[in-house]
RNA sequence: GCGGCUGUAGCUCAGUGGAUAGAGUAUUGGCCUCCGAAGCCAAGGGUCGCUGGUUCGAUCCCAGCCAGCCGCGCCA
């Protein structure tokens, strides 16, 4: 149902060949003042080839238009604007949301196309903080939405369990370390260690070489070592694997950084053998001048590995393992450039592949203005700020809704669900200066703003016993009241479309909002529930409205709750 | 110094070359005898960082400046 699509059609027939149907297409647009119809072509660029005004244009072409999805056709100021007929087109897509439900919005486009994501990625060992989350929640909506237009999402959370900080962190429980505390409070005994060891090689640098030395011996294969990092792992993953059912996000595949520990040596072989391989103050780097871009180092000068060794070992895994058609990651915007690197690199060996890799970058989470660091121990919880929003989820069904049935299961959904939008409500690569009043916000433009609107409007459906299945109602007056819910349905399918197409889950996100507000103001101007012939077709658009919320906020990996 | 990102209302942000630049929040004032007030309505609030360029038309594209943040070899 691509109503520009038709409007274009009906424009080339008029104009014979001067302009394609998909030219047209582009140039029709949607208004920004509903005022001015539902879409609108504007004629300037027509007044060039026909040598004649545009509103001369517009005017005659205006004429000739009819159709019967258009039920007017204005001029104004060189513009052609049309009004959709609004019973037909009414009558068409809620018939296709009540037919299609969840469904609604399906695109398959993507051709069942592996896509592997690279996301979350916390560091082993350390707690995980506010920082880690946009990662998360951003790679998790993007599997969800590709998955929508016919991919086949892979989640892999690329865990931070090796390098030289787990060096460290051996040094510092050597040092400091109490096994009995440890093993009560595992992950912030394990920061406190990691926190001091900054603070003493601050006077003392000889304890980063003890540092890096004791990785060295991890990669090795030392015994010690090796039970060491596999304890503090454990440990880690438990405490985790509770973040991540808060957050209900699931991973097809945990296959971190250690994972490619054993994988490394091929890749280091491969570029030893295609001659990229250059020694340069006793470390091994591949050299990226044509591409104008630093060395990308390969191995220390100690002979240990990288960062970038790790991510070249894990994306040939991935090409060989998932023969992904796109391959995502997930990562901060601080880290541009060693994906610019790693992208580089690949290509220098001959990989073509490389081009379908893509680094997702987004802004950072700020504390004062500035990067939180978990070297100085200025951290945020994010389980901390997930169970104080709960908390004030819950604090507010107590007030307004006490009788509700599973307030523990609906105070977390929209609670998480706050956060969750929160995160994914503007653009990713602005920065978020963490304010935990900002994030248990619950008026205006949030989350549970919108999961009360779906829940709003679920009461009304109960009330009514308003029965999916039933059969599509007649449409009586011209519903121009309920037009703007309906040329806001109709928008749906378009915006999954775009939101996939820039692997951008804010649109969605603002999408639902925009539903919510004029749903809102409808609800408000007309009740739907009193006696009259259109009842049953108002009825089949709060419905409707709810399927598409319901999807909307489901893609977003948040939960839309029927009461609250 | 080089590269990247950001700059729009007091604050947080939308705005993918088009008509009078929009929301939320905060402030002020309204709306629950009637579908859930986590809601709705109304008011005030703008040199779209600056200067050029491209275009019939620029907040949007290009260039140059300015400001903030991030990155640029043995962390990840």
């Amino acid at each position: 149902m691509n109503f520009k699509k038709e409007f274009a059609e009906v424009l080339a027939e008029l104009l014979n060949s001067e302009k394609t149907a998909a030219e047209l297409e582009l140039l029709i647009e949607k208004p920004k003042n509903a005022a001015h119809g539902d879409l609108a072509f504007p004629c300037f660029t027509l007044a060039k080839i026909k040598r004649k005004a545009p509103n001369l244009i517009a005017q005659e072409l205006s004429e000739q238009i009819k159709a019967p999805i258009f039920e007017k056709v204005e001029v104004v100021g060189g513009y052609i604007n049309v009004f959709l007929n609004k019973k037909l087109v009414s009558e068409k897509i809620i018939s296709q949301i009540i037919t299609q439900k969840g469904e609604f919005g399906t695109h398959d486009f993507g051709q069942n196309g592996n896509v592997t994501i690279d996301m979350s990625s916390p560091n082993i060992a350390k707690p995980f903080s506010m920082g880690h989350l946009r990662s998360t929640v951003i790679g998790n909506a993007i599997a969800l939405i590709v998955e929508k237009c016919g991919y086949q999402p892979i989640k892999i959370n690329h865990l931070g369990d090796w390098g030289t900080q787990f060096g460290k962190l051996i040094t510092a429980y050597k040092l400091w370390g109490d096994a009995d505390k440890v093993r009560a409070n595992p992950i912030s005994e394990l920061l406190a260690l990691y926190v001091k060891f900054h603070e003493v090689a601050e006077t003392n640098p000889a304890l980063e070489d003890d540092g890096r030395a004791w990785f060295k011996k991890l990669e090795d294969g030392d015994a010690e070592a090796v039970e060491l990092w596999e304890w503090f792992r454990d440990e880690s993953l438990k405490e985790f694997s509770r973040i991540y059912d808060l957050l209900n996000v699931e991973f097809d595949s945990l296959a971190g950084e250690s994972f490619y520990n054993d994988k490394m040596d091929r890749i280091v072989d491969m570029l030893e053998e295609k001659g990229l391989l250059v020694e340069s103050n006793q470390a091994l780097v591949v050299e990226l001048t044509e591409e104008g871009l630093p060395p990308c180092l390969i191995k220390k000068s100690d002979g240990a590995t990288l960062y970038a060794t790790r991510d070249l070992a894990a994306a040939l895994y991935r090409k060989e393992t998932y023969d992904f058609v796109k391959s995502l990651y997930v990562v901060g915007h601080e880290q541009s450039l060693h994906f610019k690197q790693l992208i580089a690199v690949l290509k220098k060996m001959g990989f073509e592949w490389a081009g379908n890799m893509a680094h997702i970058p987004f802004g950072m989470m700020l504390t004062g203005g500035k990067k939180m660091s978990t070297r100085k121990g200025k951290v945020v919880l994010l389980e901390e700020v997930l169970n104080e929003s709960i908390e004030m989820a819950r604090h507010n069904i107590e007030e307004k809704n006490p009788t509700l049935a599973n307030k523990d299961e609906v105070a977390k959904q929209v609670g998480v669900g706050a956060v969750i939008f929160h995160d994914l409500k503007n653009n990713r690569m602005n920065d978020i200066e963490f304010s935990l009043e900002e994030l248990i916000r619950f008026e205006g433009e949030t989350g549970p703003y919108v999961q009360y609107t779906f829940a709003r409007a679920c009461s009304i459906l109960r009330k009514a016993n308003w029965q999916a299945d039933a059969a599509v109602p007649d449409y009586h007056t011209s519903w121009e009241k309920e037009w703007k819910v309906v040329s806001h349905l109709l928008e749906f399918p378009n915006v999954i479309k775009r939101a996939c197409d820039n692997l951008d889950p804010s649109q969605i996100a603002k999408y639902v909002i925009d539903l919510a507000q004029v749903f809102n103001k409808y609800y408000a101007e007309v009740r739907i529930l009193e006696e009259s012939e259109e009842q049953t077709a108002r009825l089949a658009l709060v419905y409707s409205v709810t399927e598409v919320l319901k999807e909307g906020l489901r893609l977003l990996g948040i939960a839309a709750p029927e009461e609250m």
